[in-house]
DNA sequence: GTGAAAGCGCTAACAG
DNA sequence: CTGTTAGCGCTTTCAC
């Protein structure tokens, strides 16, 4: 028996033009809804393809049509929470257009980021949606040099490539200092992570200090973790700086999982949340309304950043001038784990 | 100005050979290390492809070899957490490999299951990963005969047309069910999701209900909601409940997100959660580690199951026996929002 | 409205 | 170790 006739051998174009006894060309045009033919043959063609259950090979369209209806997307990981809500928005335009998401992760590694994008483009993707400004010299090239849409998402603190879509970290950083000082806060803490490739998470931070200094509010005492953010990381550092710095009283927290954890945590401490304790977050996971308090927090609209990515890159998207950023602005939530402001 | 001579024009294995001054078989052979060149003819390759910014077309190499190195990934959501883990554990795996996964959402519907199905096989891809066990007609009959590994994850309860990785989940509701009655309840609530095509819940819910039957233990009570599953959804369902059957002593929730919402409301009311009142979840989000109480779960090995399909897909998994079944046991974790077992 | 010929950019197979 | 030849399965282009 030859390997012809096993199931696995995949039907051609010539198949169906043979089994309907039109022309492959003619097949073609109705499987792609081109041209002009007349019902009839139409009719003799779709018949075939569905009886054979023919499956076309988009491999050899797009090398002939030199067209391809993939868009590469890459993003540090896909165990944050943040990144599957970016991919969700793009997925969601996406579905209304012929384009695919092609999704890649780095795990926050340059070198690894650079390969994934290398094997990306080697498929010719229609477009590239990728986390972040920050890229090796390579990636930039590769990106700047690609010819097809590039959006960066999730940031617009530096010089974008092509287009950019997302919020100001450092100025959603400077925001929440400023609302802390505001509220009369004098001694915060920080707790963020060990990871060196989160620029943003770099980014909150320098904003806020940055608001602090501006006001002169020390930055009491600093604390990273590495690993996975969960309420439990977000106990373990609390408790750890409360003993480490007992006068602190604000708290802020790159991350809204470990957020929770340390409200948790402060709550059943019996401490004085909202009054001489306050707590912020960041990113407004949706999951968690419904704790006991509201933690304060700053939307990010990763949603909507993966939704107009992935317009730009269909080509639904029109640009406010010349300009190829799109600025959102991120919302801050005060919750209730904040004292009032003192002026308003 | 002629459109050849723009960067958005992309090289060719000819452009290298060119540059080089040597034959694009050997060009090719040296940018895919196959077969043996000599060191120097390599070096005037590598440098000329650096130099020019090659980036290799996959879609003609693809052609020509007729090997695909994507693995099409099929899930419902991207918003519930399960399913991005699911990747996450594929990923892992394929890291270490030539393949690429390229994922498709599929919004809980059958038939756009079996748009993505089809699209994503017409790339003509070394494997598919697709949740559930659950599909169209037509999309089992592509499945079938796409003639390359498929694996359905996520569920063991029902015939896999080729491989499957995961839990049974009626085993696991039938487990938690056994709980319930090991531990004295006596009138169960049942809180869980509207959404028709989750297939996974639905079995769990029976599995539990034939443990409760067999126990003589009714369901007293059960609700459905639709839309996002977090903590607030959980507090209100639980809120509802109670009024409306307020002789429940035992809450079952599909999700743990939900559960969480629940235990913290039936904490804040001050009610004997783990005592009178006991609650469990499903699933074992680590995130929730750290909550004022650990719910009572069942960690569904959601990573491990896209890990193991992963290695499947690549080759590199052994199963045991004929059967390409691989039934992964779901562990039950008591927590404490329960009381003790009467007998053990 | 339909068909025939050429070729997309690469690799398999073979020859040297 | 290196080169030549012949496609992969489609779509483009042009002819009818």
């Amino acid at each position: 028996m030859t390997r012809r006739n096993t199931r696995h051998q995949h039907l051609t174009l010539r198949d169906v033009s043979e089994a309907s006894g039109v022309s492959e060309m003619t097949v073609s045009r109705v499987l792609r809804n081109r041209g002009d033919v007349s019902d009839k043959t139409r009719a003799k063609v779709v018949e075939a393809a569905k009886r054979l259950g023919y499956v076309p090979n988009k491999i050899a369209g797009a090398l002939a049509s030199n067209r391809v209806n993939l868009v590469a997307v890459i993003v540090p990981s896909l165990s944050n929470l943040v990144f599957p809500e970016v991919i969700a928005g793009i997925d969601e335009v996406l579905a209304d257009t012929p384009l695919q998401p092609v999704i890649g992760a780095t795990n926050y590694d340059p070198e690894k980021e650079e390969k994934t994008l290398f094997e990306m483009l080697s498929w010719r993707p229609s477009g590239v949606i990728i986390a972040g400004l920050e890229h090796t010299e390579a990636s930039r090239a590769m990106l700047a040099n690609c010819g097809v849409p590039v959006v960066e998402v999730m940031d617009v603190d530096g010089d974008p490539i092509d287009a950019a879509v997302g919020i100001s970290h450092r100025r959603a950083g400077y925001q929440v200092g400023t609302e802390i000082a505001a509220r009369g806060y004098k001694r915060v803490g920080l707790l963020g992570t060990k990871v060196d490739g989160d620029h943003r998470a770099r980014k909150r931070i320098e904003g806020l200090e940055q608001a602090l200094s501006e006001n002169n509010i020390p930055v009491a005492d600093h604390m990273a973790y590495s690993g996975w953010s969960g309420f439990a990381k977000g106990r373990e550092m609390t408790k750890a700086m409360l003993e480490r710095t007992p006068d602190v009283d604000f708290l802020f927290y790159t991350n809204d999982l470990t957020g929770a954890g340390g409200l948790l945590y402060a709550l059943e401490q019996g401490l004085d949340v909202g009054g001489g304790l306050g707590l912020a977050g960041f990113n407004a996971f949706e999951l968690l309304d419904g704790l006991p308090r509201n933690l304060a927090t700053v939307d990010s609209r990763r949603r909507e950043a993966g939704q107009i990515a992935a317009r730009i890159v269909a080509g639904d998207y029109t640009f406010d001038g010349d300009d190829r950023r799109v600025e959102l602005t991120p919302t801050f939530i005060a919750g209730n784990t904040l004292r009032n402001r003192l002026t308003d």
